[in-house]
DNA sequence: ATAAATTATTTACGCGCGGCAAGTTTGAAC
DNA sequence: GTTCAAACTTGCCGCGCGTAAATAATTTAT
């Protein structure tokens, strides 16, 4: 490397030979430029630490290649997870991520909508925070940036929805814990903030009905994101009060199932489906730390990788030009057997 | 709202009766205009929907509203956690967050602190990956862009080091493990990828010593951040193996002992501190996860408000101004009893 | 080889704001 | 009413790059 410092992006023209506008072009897309040209570029790069101001190319540039990644909860591994997934693969794809976590407060979330603005994304992978979002705020932001939902789908809204079958979830987990045992309760929160909730006890409810059985659903009280500890103090308190009709708990969620199983530990009832049990449970996600319950959780794994790739992908068609009509992706599950159920 | 946009500066001081210049400067510190000029334009602020761009605002400024908070590894939710603290922190302060996480890969810690520098940030929160970290590259980085390094201290960087004290938080849980029972084994991994982990094993031999005991500490193989994995795993094969020599096991963090106690449940060993338990397992940095095992794991608690608060402000401090030399704070840690030892 | 298509270069301008310097107004203290 | 510093205005340049149009060079096709 040089010791000539460069400036912008007029002096690396000079010293790599090349006029400035093609260089500017050669950045925004090397295979833009001729093969000849960009060799000689990606030379006086490597003997030269140049690159563009990032600032100054945003300025003018009709689409940057910002793009902005927004999830309700980061302190929650699976959405940490996926976080981490999208942003690679944005990476990967030569764009710019920006992680945002509304952390629960939807006041929190239209100000990243709005800050979001700014930064003049190309696009947006967005998890809303669901019941709890401004759906005003939302449609708006959605009609103005390319916008893709996950996990959390807020109905017509954004380019593309995509997510998992909570039907195909319930499914499967109800009819695994009816064959292998009592069919399951379900155990949830009454106002969760999450609309993916509302299908899961539904698809419970379908899932229950094809199998001729009544569901039986158990709704606890707590508000807001602390899921393990409602799990944990309802689950409780819905235990002591009797109010599971079977010894098989199915959760909403893995997060509130692990604080579910504090809760059976604490009233020492033996969690799985051994000989001496007393309780089975099960959750729904994998969450990445149910393998390490104790018993280790059983639950339907979300299709973690295929979620971000599919979402990832959408939005990078979307911004490449592909005009499509707004599509549903559900993405199923899959089963994790472990010891609690 | 009227419906007149307002393209640029130029155009929202006319609209405001305030020259541009002095908009600008209300812009960058809204105290440094006169009262009954900051007023005039905070109604045209209300009346038109005007924000500057954030491009050609830093394109020239010297100093940056921008601030980069760095973490290793986001999927773990205490630096979700501490990431979330100082976030919030910042906006409050005026500036303008970045979350990275270096995803526990090195090479992706680098291009962060890289990609990191275009930002032109008025100064970063940096939580390395620690042993693993690229030392040259990190010390660089550091005497170019004003940078506090909290949890993982690498020495002789950056304008200050907060963290935890390791000493205090050894002998805290080390005494009362000893007065509570048998005095703890230690259990940790062999090469960790946290220089913390050195501090902690160091405090653990020191306040056996002050008890006149012999240290005992049980080393594990494992690469990596999947500790709950390791801590399992290897858990086991120590237990099997029959390496811990008294029936109190103190992790060297809590992710390790969450491991650890799925294991113990595995080998179906009774941990707590009750009459019929077999062992007893304690953990340190009060993991949010941590109460929810089974049994709740009895750990030392990190002080992470006093962490994130004193790391934003001395960068802060720093950013205004104010010259000092590098300082190391360590905060103390307090026992948070559980049932697991 | 020549014509046609592609790709580079030159030239010129604009983006929206920071920042400076010189002059003007404001408002509080005397 | 005067004084005077602080706050404001006017005018102008610069930042680093995007982008467009016209021209020139190079490649590809005929």
């Amino acid at each position: 490397m040089k010791q000539t410092k460069i400036r912008n992006m007029e002096e690396f023209a000079a010293v790599s030979g090349i006029s400035r506008p093609t260089v500017s072009k050669y950045f925004h897309d090397p295979d833009s430029v001729r093969a000849s040209t960009r060799e000689r570029i990606e030379r006086a790069l490597e003997r030269y630490d140049y690159r563009p101001n990032i600032f100054a190319m945003n300025q003018n540039r009709k689409l940057t290649k910002n793009v902005g990644i927004v999830v309700p909860y980061l302190a929650d591994p699976f959405f940490a997870e996926i976080a981490r997934s999208i942003e690679q693969r944005c990476i990967l794809a030569g764009y710019r991520p920006s992680l945002f976590s509304a952390h629960g407060q939807p006041s929190l979330e239209n100000d990243i909508l709005d800050g979001l603005r700014s930064l003049k994304p190309a696009g947006v992978l967005f998890a809303p925070l669901g019941r709890a979002s401004d759906r005003a705020v939302i449609e708006k932001f959605c009609r103005d940036v390319p916008t893709v939902i996950f996990d959390s789908l807020l109905p017509d809204v954004g380019l593309a929805l995509v997510g998992s079958d909570s039907a195909q979830f319930a499914r499967l987990i109800v009819d695994y814990l009816s064959r292998t045992g009592e069919p399951p309760c379900f155990f949830e929160m009454k106002t969760p903030v999450n609309p993916n909730a509302y299908r899961r006890r539904q698809g419970y409810i379908d899932a229950m009905a094809r199998l001729g059985e009544e569901p039986r659903i158990v709704q606890v009280a707590g508000e807001g994101w602390e899921f393990e500890e409602i799990g944990r103090r309802e689950g409780i308190r819905a235990l002591d009060e009797g109010r599971f009709a079977t010894n098989t708990v199915l959760c909403s969620n893995d997060r509130l199932a692990i604080g579910f199983l504090a809760g059976c530990y604490e009233r020492k009832l033996r969690v799985g489906h051994g000989p001496e049990c007393q309780i089975r449970v099960a959750g729904q996600d994998d969450h990445p730390f149910s393998r390490f319950t104790c018993p280790p959780l059983t639950t339907i794994a979300q299709d973690y990788d295929a979620i971000s790739s599919r979402a990832v992908d959408i939005l990078f068609r979307a911004i490449e030009g592909a005009e499509r009509t707004r599509e549903t992706l559900l993405f199923e599950g899959r089963l994790v057997m472990r010891d609690s159920a």
